[in-house]
DNA sequence: GTCCAGGGCCGTT
DNA sequence: AACGGCCATGGA
């Protein structure tokens, strides 16, 4: 049974209801003065290729020493910032991202995220691919959680479904974006694009853990009737 | 002990 | 262009 990206956003709101991302602590930003942004910047930087409760215990130690702001990340010592992030993995080259983006930012934009992301959609992301550590998903994330653009976030599960879902469409990143940008905006009017690529996104994210894993399981799977994996095996 | 997680960079083919 | 090795912790 064939299936669309839209048909597919249908069935996982029936299932999960109104996922809303990104998970970032408001009151420590309005207590620190801090810019909530910076947070799921971080935050998606820490989370690559790495469990979000390894980035909550990083997050964590960051508040603890004060430290999840621009000012204070742009000037702190880099095995001092290594040891904060410690929990998030890979962390000596997190730590070069994380203040690598700070110091930029500082500068170019003297941390005015406004100033950063009121600007056209394609010109952001071509700067953020620019910069060392910030790949496609890294980016869009970016944009999306933090930017509130509309932009589709393609990640290891959205892949992952792609292989198992008969989707019309190849496997590379490009190619999954467009072909999820393309039948979303048909049925969804510009300005509601944003909030649904933010629950789609977090919808596949949810469905790949419960259901499916590298190993799937299938049982009670919202999906089984659109799976090739699950009808083949 | 083994496997895996909300990737990206760099060097080789 | 595509692929492999590398980076590293913590939970299942």
């Amino acid at each position: 049974m064939t299936i669309t990206p839209t048909k597919l956003y249908k069935i996982l709101l029936e299932k999960y209801g109104d996922l809303n991302w990104w998970p970032i602590d408001k009151k420590y930003h309005e207590k620190n003065c801090s810019d909530p942004r910076f947070e799921i910047i971080i935050g998606a930087i820490l989370t690559q290729n790495t469990a979000w409760s390894n980035v909550e215990k990083a997050l964590s130690n960051l508040k603890k020493n004060k430290k999840l702001d621009i000012e204070n990340i742009s000037i702190i010592n880099l095995s001092e910032l290594a040891d904060i992030i410690r929990p998030s993995g890979f962390f000596n080259q997190k730590a070069n991202r994380v203040k690598d983006f700070a110091i930029y930012f500082k500068k170019e934009y003297k941390s005015n995220f406004d100033k950063f992301f009121n600007r056209n959609l394609q010109i952001i992301r071509k700067e953020l691919l620019s910069l060392n550590g910030i790949g496609p998903e890294t980016a869009d994330s970016i944009l999306l959680y933090a930017g509130n653009h509309p932009i589709f976030v393609v990640d290891a599960y959205t892949k992952r479904l792609c292989n198992r879902i008969p989707f019309k469409t190849k496997n590379s990143y490009e190619d999954i974006q467009k072909y999820f940008e393309n039948d979303l905006s048909n049925k969804y009017k510009n300005k509601d694009l944003v909030k649904v690529y933010n629950k789609l996104h977090a919808q596949i994210v949810i469905l790949a853990k419960e259901h499916c894993k590298k190993k799937p399981e299938c049982n009670s799977c919202p999906l089984q009737k659109n799976c090739n994996y699950f009808n083949n095996s």
